[in-house]
DNA sequence: TAAGTGATAGTT
DNA sequence: ACTATCACTTAG
């Protein structure tokens, strides 16, 4: 099991955004796998209105200014988590979000965690996603290279991507953003 | 469609 | 200190 390289996030956003579709995410818990395939992503970067990072650095957002490949972890109106991975060089501000999962292995303990059976709404949201693979505070700025937490290659690299807006925020709404697996169905939303 | 939830950041 | 806001989810 080989993580990506830190030189696949220590480019563009907007082009990690894009190819983090179809890798895999890999989260250990004791001796359990669980895994998901990436389906959707956002960018969110420098002084974008929409963006942590668009005042400049803050204590929250701190891990976007850093090294790339770790993850940025926050927690949002009082009940969610949100699974961020840093790109671009470091003092430049960069992160994709991660927003929908295809659950690959694991699925026993996600449903546990997410408190539901129904498939399709176990990893469908990054909220949801953070709760099924137990994704909280204690992973924000974690080595994504290594650990108990990683990206690596995904077997499948042949789907069609989509192109289009990014989902809950109020500035800078018509910016084409967001990125997800055409005709997936564990997208959040189309 | 709307309420719930609490940390964060900017303003007094 | 105070308060508006928030890269969400679930129930209704």
């Amino acid at each position: 099991m080989i993580p990506l390289p830190r030189s696949f996030y220590r480019r563009r956003t907007l082009t990690v955004a894009r190819e983090l579709l179809g890798k895999v995410l890999v989260r250990k818990v004791g001796k359990q796998i669980l895994a998901g395939r990436i389906v959707e992503t956002e960018a969110y970067f420098g002084a974008d209105p929409a963006s942590h990072s668009y005042r400049g650095l803050t204590p929250r957002c701190k891990p976007m200014f850093e090294e790339a490949g770790h993850a940025y972890v926050y927690f949002v109106y009082g009940n969610h988590y949100c699974f961020n991975v840093v790109t671009e060089q470091v003092g430049r501000a960069g992160a994709v979000l991660i927003r929908a999962l295809e659950p690959i292995s694991g699925i026993p303990l996600m449903e546990r965690n997410r408190k539901t059976k129904e498939k399709h709404s176990l990893t469908n949201g990054p909220g949801k996603l953070c709760a099924a693979l137990k994704i909280d505070q204690q992973f924000n700025r974690a080595d994504l290279t290594k650990g108990n937490l990683l990206i690596i290659d995904g077997a499948q690299k042949k789907f069609r991507i989509v192109r289009t807006t990014r989902i809950g925020i109020r500035e800078a709404k018509e910016r084409l953003y967001r990125f997800y697996i055409k005709n997936n169905e564990f997208v959040s939303r189309k």
